[in-house]
DNA sequence: AGCGTGATGTTATAATATATCAATATGAAA
DNA sequence: TTTCATATTGATATATTATAACATCACGCT
């Protein structure tokens, strides 16, 4: 046994390392960059340190995030985990999100009723560890629909400062940002993806 | 002839002052209080400057949301609609909604999936007049589920410096902020209103 | 093994929003 | 005034997003 939640469901909910040569038992299609997986495993160790468990449901649903340039819909979420799940419905989607944006793991885009993976709790030495309660901002591209998230100091200070200016008590911000980014802008590329106006 | 509008639709597409005695044309319920009534008309006059149109079914709409004293959703607008125009469906609210929020003349709360009229633009000396592109933040309380609407210049800023750090070129931006307000911190009302968590 | 809890399966439906095309109203031109 | 182009509204249908409710299953504990 490798770690702490090893052989649970299926292959899919172990980290790669306890895998003995995950390309064999891979469906095609399924193969994730070594990046997802090595986030995904982040993931799942973070989970275990908060004593929640990241099935193989909620691990798909993350992988499928992390591997798409741009936030997927709930139901683009559904579409390809029916590929491998046929009995997925809505309730399986939303329910998997709920837990990923639970526990900071993902967010919502209100704007494009769409979802994103967090890179700043599972990326590089932002140990949030036991505490999801980072404050974020997104940078929405209308022309190529990438998203990149923040966490930009001076935003939050921002607006602690006028919610405190409005007597205001501050619980969570949706911070997000339309326009375009710098490599449309360099590349003069400004068909708009589709995005709603405004 | 009193306006450049005058007699278009019905009464209520008539600023207060043109009218004979409105009380006796207002069917039952339908008595919007000074305040509305200052506001549409101001709204009004927005729009022939602009050489667009507020008809009835618009000023009806911005109606209802003024006389409210929170966010109200598409099929809330359609309801209280209905009461008075049995035909409206929802594409009746939601073309009324897209042109007063073309206009800058109600926002949307996307946490909420619901409409606030604005403020900023109708209010006192906020004369943007021709331009309706004013940068805007909402507080939402999960209290009492108020929305004070703001124009804060430090987060604009804030905001502004953040995405220019990126490289990237802001067009619009979605600030919602929630919480508790200062009426409800200080009275410790604190049942939420049912508000999305997160 | 038996039990409590959390996770998932399954079906149905609620809530939010738009497409499409017909009918009508409006403002400007002739 | 009539005519015309355009904007607005009417009406129906449908797409999209999200949740309710209840059954079943897996897991972790004793």
């Amino acid at each position: 046994m490798g770690s702490a939640r090893d052989m649970a469901y299926d292959i899919h909910a172990m980290p790669t390392a306890t895998r003995p040569t995950p390309e064999a038992f891979v469906p095609e299609g399924d193969r994730l960059s070594a990046r997802t997986e090595a986030l995904l495993d982040r993931a799942d160790s973070l989970c275990v340190k908060r004593g929640v468990r990241m099935t193989a449901l909620r691990r798909q649903v993350m992988g499928l995030m992390l591997e798409s340039s741009h936030p997927l819909r709930a139901y683009d979420l559904l579409e390809q985990l029916q590929a491998r799940h046929a009995g997925a419905a809505p309730p399986t989607v939303y329910r998997a999100l709920d837990f990923l944006l639970e526990h900071g793991l993902a967010h919502k885009i209100e704007r494009l009723s769409s979802f994103v993976p967090c890179v700043h709790v599972l990326d590089h030495s932002h140990d949030h560890d036991g505490d999801c309660a980072h404050a974020t901002q997104f940078l929405i591209c209308r022309t190529c629909a990438r998203v990149t998230e923040l966490e930009d100091g001076g935003i939050v200070r921002a607006i602690a400062l006028a919610s405190r200016g409005s007597g205001f008590h501050v619980q969570h911000s949706t911070i997000e940002i339309e326009g375009l980014c710098a490599e449309c802008l360099a590349s003069g590329t400004n068909e708009s993806a589709s995005l709603p106006p405004q």
